[in-house]
DNA sequence: TAAAAACCGACAATTTTAGTCGGTTTTATT
DNA sequence: AATAAAACCGACTAAAATTGTCGGTTTTTA
């Protein structure tokens, strides 16, 4: 019905994954033999989220990968976001060249909108500290 | 960041369209052209609320469509699910042959579970005539 | 009997997702 | 200094899902 892309789910694992291991560092490799995740697309996963400035790097032998702030401090929501970027959950969609004609009072939008509100407040309310601790 | 697709987008309005009918049918020419979505792919959607019974069709010249119950009647649920299916917001995802450890206590899984009751929750609370009423 | 409509299944185009690969740079260790 | 382990990067490919298109059949009204 409604669908998320693995590119979250692994993230969000991976993310998981580093706030349970308490700022020891994690290389790539392990985190995708632990979660069976492929090494070569985790990596891209990874860079997302460390461009996303969620997590930081150490480079070199004996580097990998660890939180750059505490689980407390990051929202799920910003997870999510930095992985599959800005975009609503719906755009107005026509046939090009007819403008749609309620536009401002779109009934279906107005569901829309509650729906994503509803997202929207969920995951971001939700850190990646509450995920961790049962 | 999460995404609903065109398709559940053009039915929902569909069914607006049809709703705001009050029982008088309506082809299908008539509803792509109001709502500017292409006639041929409307089709293929209608056809499946059709088939979940959520319309019904007369055929033959003067034929159309219109809603097989009142819009009270109607979630938004049962909507989205004829057109989507009722897959799940995730799969678990592991590369085969690795079973995922955790499985019983994933917490990544926790998550996407308050995700999807919440959409649940919503969108089979609200109705069709929720929408078309202000 | 002609036209308007629903009905149906096969196909095609486009986009998105998921994944792979080959290399470069950085750093710790020997 | 050399080697190995790691992050980093961009181009490419494969597969799947989405979004359509098309040609025909059936049914019904006028």
């Amino acid at each position: 019905m409604f669908k998320i892309s693995t590119k979250s789910q692994y993230g969000l694992r991976a993310m998981i994954y580093l706030a349970n291991c308490h700022k020891k560092i994690s290389s790539l490799k392990s985190i995708s033999q632990k979660e069976g995740i492929s090494f070569d697309y985790l990596e891209k996963i990874i860079s997302k989220l460390e461009k996303a400035g969620l997590i930081k790097a150490k480079k070199g032998a004996k580097g990998g990968y660890f939180l750059a702030k505490s689980p407390k401090k990051i929202k799920i929501g910003e997870i999510i976001r930095s992985l599959e970027g800005e975009r609503g959950l719906v755009k107005c969609v026509t046939k090009k060249g007819i403008k749609c004609p309620l536009e401002k009072k779109c009934l279906a939008k107005n569901f829309w909108g509650k729906i994503q509100e509803s997202l929207n407040s969920i995951s971001n309310s939700i850190t990646l500290a509450d995920l961790i601790k049962k």
